[in-house]
RNA sequence: GGGCCGGUGGUCUAGUUGGCUAUGAUACUGCAUUGACAGUGCAGUGGUCGGGAGUUCAAGUCUCCCCCGGCCCA
């Protein structure tokens, strides 16, 4: 009996036995990408991370699934670039160093401050990328060199070269237009980076008189712009305000004579069904002022206090003047009543605080112009899964001005443009070799004006671009777009997206636009968006709620593993996840029952390959089922959803191949009562080990601790992650799996029977008649629940005990042990 | 107001072109236990498939309306 020891000695899979196969991979560099490499390649465009202090679980979640799918090309054959790349640019390093040292970024010098930030990254990056490599995210290196930073002189060249580009293309302009202001960053936005929310309000209604006719009642948010107002509209349709278009109102207080205007804008429903126009409220009286060629008053500055514009409030802060104004207001007998409302706040999507439309002269880059080819290349690009291609013809479809590129903020990619300090004219460098510019500190790379001739020198540009500037083009830049012709041109074309899809309408659509514009092709091959990780209530994690749990510990308490299987398990591609530590507790016993599998197993040598035909039929059946998983998940994990697979997968090894075969093939493995021939038992333990393997490689880019330790220890020292993964084989085809449901309900008979009459599972059993369809199985089935003697059919005695099996027309028949044994 | 996704035992989830008694997990209950695993095995309790109407021999599945939730947009 001791002639069987398991070769896997612990009895159970310990989380921090994954620490040791980091260390394993790191030294043989398992996922490095091969440039040589004849195989086809495949890039992951990696979302780059921005830091914000260490991983919270929605990240982890996010990218070990988009590492499953780097893993699973890789076993397939691709050579997979897989890139660490970090984004460290923006607003947010900005804000936490400004609120962490309470200082000041516009009164800060700024090489001191750029400082600053570098050093708040630099702290930032070391935490979080020991959480990417604690839960085995397989990037080709951890190395500063082959992994990029979007801040690095590098990337900020390459950002800066796709932007002269562009713009002797002839697709940048500049305009002073309204636009979205955020007052807390200091800087422009764009549309993409304004968020909304429903927040109360308080509806004035105010009186504007008219010359001859009865006063107008007007209901607004905003009388704080009473002093921008510029027109006044009521709907054509509105019976109320007959005979009013064409005359002047008066506005309150500030008394400038505005046009009323028939117009369909104004909602009937809404207030009195008079809206008052003013520069800028909201995103529709930026249109009205367009269409009816108004004159714009500004009447709120950029530092958010009201302008010249505004009187005797000029100086005040926007909510004191609305203070301010109201009480005017009621104090002239001009405001006859108020009520509480709901309003919807545009924010900055970055510092959360509303923006107002201030015009400023910015930079735009030239996107509406690209809109149908976008929708085209969206239609013809694969998405995983295939609805969320809506979500991107949703955003395609509301896109209507420009993009304004330009950011005053320090810690970003500078414009690269200088101004003719003669005529005024902006320039910018030749194409040539990749250079980082900083214009603000520099002298620019010429001499003398291209326009005007002048040798007087130039003042450089002072502002940055919008981030998604440089994280746009991520997707070329990890292929070698402008360092690499030969690598570009090559890695070009098989590059997938990954990403969650909340920025779908920013990173994704940029992506799009910029590479379009840059080589009129379409960026990625794939791309694959999945959905969000919220809290058990399905409300979305964050600090502040105090409902976004430290990963790490978790992770050490459950490992890597579990919560990597966690993520596919829960929900399908695309869904949002609602993390519970209760679930992933139980998702982590598979660890447990997976290891325990092979160390059964691992009783037994690994014989020598054997051929289909040479195996038992009952073995050539258990491939066989194998196989059949092999062909079920397939094409599944083609659609880069591994949801469906994991369920089969975990199906098959626990409830089949643990709970049945295993179970049937013991007598078979041990045969210590000598029934089988040598041949026999080695053709099962040739099969236990054949499914094992199997069972291992579909699982290696889920779990790729445990599937890789067993590897390692029983079949090849050289780990798991480099093999193939299974394909579904011709030769593996057995009849018998028609039987298999059969077969399992057989036992469960047996086991019922046992249970119901009080014997022990390993009682004897005098005799047992059972389907004739399971004749092949009928020794296997006599070891495992110790029949004496199998018949097929019906009984040939009255001393049998009918067992009826669910889910089949069949029935079992059972010679209960006598009294005496 | 529009778009997208979803609503299936307490919780999460599967359910192709409609087709037997609605899948699996988890939790709960009972029984079992020494050739891997008590973090186990077997079994059981638990479901008006969000609501209503329609099409059909047959609807979780198709059509229409409504309700609820999430996200996005106006």
């Amino acid at each position: 009996m001791d002639k069987f020891t398991p070769k896997i000695t612990s009895k159970r899979w310990k989380p921090e036995n994954e620490k040791e196969l980091l260390a394993i991979w790191a030294d043989e560099d398992t996922y490095r990408f091969d440039m040589d490499s004849d195989k086809p390649w495949y890039t992951v465009d990696t979302p780059p991370p921005y830091l914000s202090g260490p991983m919270h679980v929605g990240q982890v979640i996010h990218y070990t699934q988009i590492d499953q799918i780097a893993r699973y090309r890789r076993m397939q054959g691709r050579e997979v670039n897989f890139p660490l790349g970090i984004d460290r640019n923006g607003l947010p390093v900005e804000v936490r160093v400004e609120k962490g040292l309470g200082i000041s970024m516009h009164e800060t010098p700024r090489d001191e401050f750029i400082r600053l930030c570098r050093e708040q990254l630099d702290k930032d990056e070391k935490i979080a990328l020991d959480g990417f490599k604690r839960v085995g995210i397989a990037f080709n290196t951890y190395e500063k060199e082959g992994s990029y930073r979007t801040d690095d002189s590098n990337y900020r060249a390459i950002t800066q070269a796709t932007f002269i580009d562009i713009w002797n293309k002839g697709l940048v302009y500049r305009d002073a237009r309204p636009n979205n202001w955020c007052f807390e960053c200091g800087t422009t936005i764009a549309d993409a980076e304004v968020e909304y929310s429903e927040r109360p309000t308080t509806l004035s209604y105010l009186y504007f008189h008219v010359d001859g006719m009865e006063p107008l009642k007007i209901a607004t948010t905003r009388p704080e712009l009473l002093s921008a107002c510029g027109a006044v509209f009521i709907h054509p349709d509105d019976e109320r305000y007959q005979g009013y278009s064409g005359k002047k109102a008066k506005v309150p207080i500030f008394g400038q004579e505005v046009p009323i205007i028939e117009s369909p804008t104004a909602q009937m429903e809404f207030g009195t069904g008079v809206l008052m126009v003013c520069s800028y409220g909201d995103q529709a009286d930026v249109m009205a002022f367009r269409d009816y060629a108004l004159k714009p008053i500004g009447a709120v500055s950029p530092d958010g206090r009201m302008t010249e514009a505004a009187g005797k409030y000029a100086g005040m802060e926007i909510e004191a003047a609305r203070k301010q104004i109201v009480e005017d207001l009621k104090s002239e007998g001009l405001l006859y009543s108020q009520e509480p409302g709901t309003q919807r706040v545009p924010l900055c999507w970055r510092s959360k605080t509303p923006i107002e439309f201030i015009a400023m002269e910015e930079y735009y880059i030239k996107q509406t112009d690209f809109i149908d080819e976008l929708r085209k290349i969206t239609d013809e690009t694969t998405f995983f899964p295939s609805h969320h291609r809506q979500i991107l013809h949703n955003w395609l479809d509301r896109v209507t001005v420009d993009w304004p590129v330009s950011r005053r903020r320090y810690y970003g990619t500078e414009l690269p443009i200088w101004y003719c300090n003669s005529c005024g004219e902006a320039v910018v460098p030749e194409l040539g070799e990749l250079r980082y510019y900083q214009p603000w500190k520099e002298d620019p790379p010429f001499s003398k004006c291209p326009k005007c001739g002048a040798e007087e020198g130039f003042k450089g540009e002072e502002r940055t671009f919008d981030t998604w500037m440089d994280s746009s083009i991520s997707g070329m830049k990890v292929v070698g777009y402008l360092q690499d012709d030969k690598f570009f041109k090559k890695g070009f074309g098989s590059v997938m997206r990954p990403q969650g899809k909340d920025i779908v309408r920013t990173w994704l659509y940029y992506s799009l636009l910029r590479t379009f514009q840059l080589t009129g092709k379409p960026a990625f091959c794939e791309i694959w968006v999945s959905g969000h990780v919220v809290d058990e209530k399905g409300e979305t994690m964050s600090k502040s709620k105090g409902n976004s749990p430290d990963p790490l510990p978790i992770i050490e308490q459950y490992g890597a593993d579990a919560m990597r299987l966690y993520g596919v398990l829960e929900a399908g591609l695309g869904s949002d996840i609602r993390f519970s530590e209760e679930r992933l507790a139980g998702v982590s016993k598979f660890m447990t029952k997976l290891w325990n599998i092979a160390r059964f197993i691992s009783m037994f040598r690994e014989p020598p390959e054997m051929k289909f035909k040479e195996l038992t039929p009952v073995d050539q059946w258990i491939l066989s089922e194998a196989n059949r998983l092999v062909t079920t998940i397939i094409p599944e994990c083609d659609l880069l959803d591994f949801h469906k697979p994991i369920i089969e997968i975990r199906g098959f090894t626990w409830n089949l191949f643990a709970d049945h075969i295993l179970e049937l093939l013991k007598g078979r493995c041990f045969n210590s009562e000598d029934v089988f021939t040598e041949k026999e038992q080695t053709s099962a333990w040739f099969a236990l080990h054949s499914v094992l393997k199997i069972i291992l490689r579909v699982l290696a880019p889920l779990t790729p601790f445990i599937t890789d330790r067993i590897y390692r220890d029983l079949y090849n020292p050289n780990g798991i992650h480099l093999n193939d993964y299974p394909s579904p084989r011709e030769d593996w085809k057995s009849k018998l799996v028609e039987h298999t449901n059969l077969l399992m309900q057989t036992n469960s008979g047996f086991w019922k029977f046992k249970r119901e009459n009080g014997l022990s599972l390993r009682q004897g059993l005098p005799a047992a008649i059972i389907s004739k369809d399971l004749k092949p199985w009928a020794k296997d089935i006599q070891a495992m629940h110790g029949v004496e003697k199998i018949g097929f059919g019906t009984p040939d005695g009255d001393d049998y005990v009918e067992v009826n099996l669910p889910e089949t027309e069949e029935t079992i028949f059972i010679k209960p042990p006598t009294a005496a044994e």
